[in-house]
Formats: structure tokens, C-alpha cells, sequence
DNA sequence: CACCAGGCAAGTA
DNA sequence: TACTTGCATGGT
């Protein structure tokens, strides 16, 4: 299953290229991020993220003081604004008073389960946390979502249960742990439910037909 | 008009 | 444990 998994991956990447997801971005715009783009397009996200840095609001600390109301305002077009408000508040909340506002600080915090201490914030469940941990803070975490799960039930790699902790289990149990891989995996199958799985199925010219 | 998008928490049985 | 529902904008 190894060297299958790793194969599928090489056709990915030759089929779709690198996906740079979140590159050149600080670590506090990945973590916004991932929050507002729960249930939501990242198209719509984008605008969001593009509305808090030109207010100068993208650091833990303008984050932590800004109102709910202004806060609010920049991420309407994310959709659900008045729980994502809420739900950035408590992450920032919790960088703010026990990581000095430091991403850095969270990131080489190695005393705690970093990743418990994610799920323990309320709006923060974990497809959230994982992406985080793999996107922002550089751990070799496996994130799984709706696509992953469609890709899973689609090529007939996986016989199930199809709840999170098994899919990631079955993916980080049968591939190197390399945060590289895992980043570029996860990019690379989304954009394969998205160009052939999705609306109006293309399964035979799937790139993976015969795989 | 309907349906979906890089989920989560709270409620119900 | 396994459903169901509210949350909300913007694109197709």
C-alpha cells in the first residue's frame, strides 16, 4: 500500500504541479485562514484575508484587542462571520495569554499535546487543528476532509470506517512522515475531487483510472 | 430558483 | 455512537 500511495502521489504532482498551498504567507494568516475557511470557499476567504491586512489587523495582538463588531465586518464575505468571530477570538485569545502572541512560541511548544490543546478551543475541531499543525506550525500531520474521504471511497484504496481518526490513521500509518509529503498529498487530492470527482463526475478520464 | 464550498458544536435518539 | 440542525456569503 506504500509504494501505491506514493505512486498515486506521482501522478498527482505530474498531473496538477505543486499547489503552493498557503506559501508565502505568515503562520497567523494560515491559522485565520483555516478557521474561515470552514464550510466556505477559500475564494471567499481570500477577500476576508485581503480586508484584515490592508486594516492592519493580521498580528495576534490587533486580533486580540479589535472589536467583535470590527472583526466582524472584515470577514462578511467568509460567510458565518458572527461564529468565525467568535472562533478567532478564541484562538487568538489563547496565543495572546499563554504564548506571549508568539506563533513561534506555540509552534516549539513541546510540553503539551500540541494538537489537544488546539481541540480544546472551541471552534476549532480537527480538520482545523490538523491543518495548523501541518500548515502553519511545520508538524507532520495528516489532514483529512471532505475530499479525502471521497478520494478514499472513490479508488477502492480503503475498506473504511470512514471517521477521521481511521483515514488518517490508514494515511500516516502507510506513508513516510514527512511534512512536504503530507502538505503536497492533501493540496493534491482536492484538486483532484475537484477536476474529475466532483459535479458532473469525469471518472474515465480520471488520472488515477487504473491506479 | 437550487446547490455547494478546504467544518464545528449542540441537540436528539 | 450516529444522525440532524444552525450558521451566511458568494459563485455556478
Amino acid at each position: 500500500m506504500r509504494q501505491r500511495l506514493l505512486k498515486i502521489f506521482d501522478i498527482l504532482l505530474e498531473t496538477f504541479g505543486k499547489r503552493h498551498w498557503w506559501p508565502g504567507e505568515t503562520a497567523l494568516e494560515v491559522i485565520v485562514g483555516a478557521v474561515l475557511t470552514q464550510n466556505t470557499s477559500w475564494k471567499n476567504v481570500e477577500k476576508a484575508i485581503t480586508s484584515l491586512r490592508s486594516a492592519g489587523l493580521l498580528s495576534v495582538d490587533r486580533l486580540y484587542e479589535v472589536e467583535d463588531a470590527v472583526l466582524a465586518r472584515h470577514i462578511r464575505s467568509s460567510g458565518y462571520y458572527n461564529l468565525k468571530t467568535a472562533r478567532l477570538k478564541n484562538i487568538v485569545k489563547v496565543i495572546h495569554d499563554e504564548y506571549m502572541s508568539s506563533i513561534e512560541h506555540l509552534r516549539n511548544n513541546g510540553t503539551s499535546d500540541l494538537r489537544e490543546k488546539l481541540l480544546d478551543i472551541k471552534g476549532i475541531g480537527e480538520e482545523t487543528a490538523d491543518s495548523i499543525l501541518l500548515y502553519a506550525l511545520d508538524k507532520p500531520v495528516f489532514v483529512i476532509d471532505a475530499y479525502t474521504k471521497r478520494f478514499l471511497a472513490n479508488h477502492g484504496l480503503y475498506g473504511g470506517p470512514y471517521r477521521y481518526g481511521d483515514m488518517q490513521a490508514f494515511f500516516m500509518g502507510n506513508l513516510p512522515s514527512d511534512i512536504y509529503l503530507f502538505n503536497e498529498y492533501h493540496a493534491l487530492i482536492v484538486a483532484l475531487c475537484q477536476g474529475y470527482c466532483l459535479k458532473s463526475p469525469r471518472c474515465g478520464e480520471c488520472p488515477l483510472k487504473g491506479q
